[in-house]
RNA sequence: GGGGCGGUGGCGGAACGGCAGACGCGGCGGACUUAAAAUCCGCUGGGGCAGCCCGUGUGGGUUCGAAUCCCACCCGCCCUACCA
């Protein structure tokens, strides 16, 4: 008996012996084409959860297929460091973000060194330092200097008993309760820094330049939500002013009965007549409370109410009533609609409760003239419409935009569902605004060589969550730097999603300081090939790294327009219930515990197996076994083969021999392609099946053969990218030179991979009635005579005649009859 | 309401126009053992258990042939929220 496959020794040894002889170091080495991997940074929880190695082990498993392919891998790892749960920590515990998210990434580092990654630790990125953040400071000045960042007036969540704005996540249940001291929310307005990503709103609708997945860029494309309409102006009776209205059914203007404003709406206030002030007020108050009121109530009725006063639509100078509704965003578009019921459901709803009328003026192909009983969103015949009565409505839409023009009334416009992103957190523990506001000169950017704009160590935190910054006088009280006279600094912080937008070129020199990277080192790497993540980010990192990309390009620091060439969604990993694991529901799976069981190469090879990488799927803790027998069932024969155990005389037939060079050239063959298609459980199927081929061979004459040799190194060598510590000594063991991980790929023998007879399956009207064994080159004459010549055939046949045979070389015979 | 993903044995899944269920888990039987564990070998979709019949959410269609392509519907999960 051959010793026992130990992962819990072998493991860290070899993981000692990488780090020692600087296996995975990163080198700029131009005799070999790159291949950058990047996979998308964790968060700094303190715990790497089995999330990560689901997203990580895969990725690892492929970076180092790579690099066994002849590719200069670069496979980095860092840290998203900066957020709201360190500062939670500082309030309830009392320890400071700096150090909660120091001790968490040194605990992570531990956890991640575990898996047995090939990481370049020595680029690694930690978002928090100075040394990080200064750099999205510059970004922040260069987007000032170049248009790109303004500052204005956005509504945030208020709790007004804590005194302080509340991120999304710490606002809670239907009726929006702060999480701290349960007070409903309020919104409140306050100025705060916008960096404009709608100018690139259309580059961004452009996926040419890269290849991801579909789902990913139909969510971008609808968050980006692009609509091609017109706006124009409505008159108010008896006033100058105007209400400026996008549309996208310019063709549906003469059937407009109504207009209707956002309650937020900033002519409310002035064109509400007296008589309606107390029901518009009390209206914008419910509205301020219950738009937002998670909208999980579906059948909510589409209510509002007439302020008063009357619109002139500006086609045929009706007068129409002005209502205010909440289905009316003051975010979308001008925040005020030309409603038209007829052509529009939610119109059609609002002006049925209030009894407003509703004329078509889209005839429906098949339409009776009777009033409809639904509206009807689709194109038809103009009718109503004055002088457009009698075009079809998508012709009709051009003319009308094309009348508004030439009368000065309105123009055609786009308009997009993207907002400009608002970067301003009134936060601690993020990356400080570089901007001092002086009283003589105004909004002045910190300069250049001022940066960084440190966070002050000695932060106060209480306990209602407001941000320290704002009472620290230290950081607060500064001299402007145009004028020298007193000024204060802006005291919010930046979004977190600021860091991950660019962290990929922090990578290149984490320690460079002439720029947020060192250009040479990024020509040569950059930009990265594959990226993997989750698909929950399809809208907001994903986005922002886009956007921030086509930015540095046009200030000039990348020569290329896109930041991911390829983009891989991994699905995510469920507890034993097919739940998302969670505290609360009990279901969580600690790596750390199974490591120490079944060693990191199994739970890695698990991971892979249990399905398809981007499905996701749910654990199951007997599964796990299967993989550890597997490994364990190739340490034994390989050991086996590599102390000689089995040396007999005998010498095996020619035909035991192709057998085997079949099973390991087709093995290579099948683990080649799914290493290429992310199919890693379909690969590590391969790998087991050929084991079990081995596990029946290896008492036979053909294990003395060099065919067997060749065999064992081809499975180690394959073994190596998904689980790199047994192979690396099995590979050892096999006398072969320090590292399997610099070894080459095993390339596969078409010649030797060709099956020489197969099953040809004989079928009736495609029903399966006989198999036969045939050589596989078996011409269609012979395939057929061979089926007719059946007597399982013949006996299904009957009398029949054969009206047609269809013959799959390779694959079957097919009778019609 | 909009969008995305998915329904295949007891379970995870494979096959993605051509033998449905690879590989693994679990189960059953056997070998080894005083015994158990571990390990190894065999069987394992359902029904008759023999020739056969039925089976990929449901109902249609295309095709010599459909889990796979098309249409309609049902169910589940995720994201998003009245986008004019």
């Amino acid at each position: 008996m051959v010793e026992k496959y130990n992962p819990t020794e072998i493991e860290p040894r070899w993981r000692e012996k990488w780090a020692e002889t600087g296996l995975y170091r990163t080198v700029e080495d131009r005799s070999k084409p790159k291949w950058y991997f990047l996979t998308m940074l964790p968060y700094t929880s303190g715990n790497l959860h089995i999330g990560h190695w689901y997203a990580m082990s895969p990725s690892d498993t492929k970076a180092r297929y790579y690099r066994m392919n002849g590719y200069n891998a670069f496979f980095p790892i860092g840290f998203d460091a900066f957020g709201l749960p360190a500062e939670n920590a500082a309030i309830r515990h009392g320890i400071h973000p700096y150090q909660w998210t120091h001790s968490n990434i040194e605990n992570m580092r531990r956890q991640l060194r575990t898996m047995g990654a090939m990481w370049a630790w020595d680029r690694e990125a930690v978002s928090c330092e100075p040394e990080y953040y200064k750099w999205n400071q510059w970004f922040f000045l260069q987007f000032y200097k170049h248009g790109l960042a303004y500052r204005k007036m956005s509504p945030v969540d208020w709790c007004p008993t804590c005194n302080t704005t509340l991120a999304r996540e710490q606002v809670w249940g239907e009726d929006r309760h702060c999480e701290r001291c349960h007070t409903p929310v309020v919104k409140r307005d306050l100025a705060q820094w916008f960096w404009k990503i709608t100018d690139y709103a259309d580059e961004l609708l452009d996926f040419s330049k890269i290849d991801w997945p579909e789902p990913v860029r139909i969510m971008q494309t609808n968050w980006i939500g692009r609509s091609e309409g017109a706006e124009f102006t409505l008159g108010v009776r008896g006033t100058e002013d105007r209400i400026p209205v996008f549309t996208t059914r310019p063709d549906t203007v003469y059937g407009m009965t109504f207009a209707v404003l956002a309650p937020e709406h900033p002519l409310v206030d002035k064109l509400t007549t007296p008589e309606h002030r107390d029901e518009v007020e009390a209206y914008k108050l419910k509205a301020s409370r219950q738009s937002e009121i998670e909208r999980l109530s579906t059948e909510k009725e589409r209510d509002g109410v007439f302020i008063g006063a009357y619109a002139v639509n500006p086609l045929n100078n009706e007068e129409i009533p002005i209502y205010i509704a909440d289905y009316v965003l003051m975010t979308y578009g001008t925040g005020a609609i030309m409603a038209v019921p007829a052509h529009d459901g939610r119109d059609f709803d609002f002006a049925t409760r209030y009894g407003l009328p509703i004329p078509v003026v889209i005839a429906p192909p098949d339409w009776d003239g009777q009033p409809l009983t639904e509206a009807y969103t689709g194109p038809g015949t103009m009718v109503n419409s004055g002088p457009f009565d009698g075009r079809p409505s998508n012709e009709g839409w051009h003319d009308i935009v094309r009348y508004m023009e030439e009368h000065d009334i309105g123009l055609g416009t786009i308009n997009y569902r993207l907002h400009d992103w608002l970067i301003s957190r009134q936060r601690y523990w993020g990356t400080p605004i570089p901007i001092i506001y002086c009283p003589d000169c105004g909004t002045v950017p910190v300069p250049e060589e001022d940066l960084p704009v440190l966070l002050p160590e000695d932060a106060e935190f209480r306990p209602t969550g407001e941000s320290p910054l704002r009472f620290h006088e230290g950081f607060l009280r500064t001299v402007c730097p145009q004028c020298g006279g007193p000024a204060e600094r802006e005291t919010d912080t930046m979004d977190t999603f600021v860091d991950s937008s660019w962290y990929q070129y922090r990578y290149m020199s984490p320690d460079y300081d002439e720029g947020p990277f060192d250009p040479k080192v990024g020509k040569y790497w950059l930009p990265v090939d594959q990226y993997t993540g989750g698909i929950e980010h399809a809208t907001m990192h994903l986005l922002y790294t886009r956007f921030f990309t086509k930015a540095m390009r046009d200030i000039g620091l990348v020569d290329f327009d896109e930041p991911m060439i390829r983009l891989f969604n991994q699905g995510i990993i469920l507890g034993e219930d097919s739940e998302k694991m969670s505290k609360s529901r009990g279901n969580v799976v600690d790596p750390d515990d199974l490591v120490s069981v079944y060693g990191a190469d199994t739970f890695r090879a698990y991971l892979m197996f249990v399905g398809p990488w981007s499905e996701g799927g749910p654990w199951n803790s007997q599964g796990i076994e299967g993989v550890y027998r597997f490994l364990a069932k190739v340490w034994d024969i390989v050991l086996e083969t590599a102390t000689k155990i089995n040396e007999t005389d005998e010498s095996p037939s020619e035909k035991e021999i192709r057998a085997l060079q079949r099973t390991t050239h087709q093995t290579i063959r099948k683990v080649t392609q799914d290493m290429e298609a992310f199919k890693f459980n379909t690969m590590l199927a391969a790998l087991m099946k050929m084991t079990n081929y081995l596990m029946q061979a290896r008492r036979t004459a053909v294990a003395n053969h060099p065919a067997w040799q060749e065999a064992i190194r081809s499975l180690v060598l394959m073994l190596a990218p998904p689980c790199p510590h047994i192979a690396e000594e099995l590979w050892e063991r096999l006398g072969g030179p320090y590292s399997v991980h610099q070894q080459a790929w095993p390339t596969w023998n078409e010649d030797l991979a060709r099956e020489e007879v197969i099953t040809l399956v004989l079928q009736i009207n495609g029903k399966l009635r006989d198999r036969v064994e045939v050589p596989v080159d078996i011409t269609a004459e012979e395939a057929r005579a061979l089926a007719l010549a059946s007597e399982k055939i013949q006996r299904h046949l009957q009398d029949r005649d054969p009206r047609k045979v269809v013959f799959v070389p390779g694959r079957l015979v097919n009778i019609v009859v």
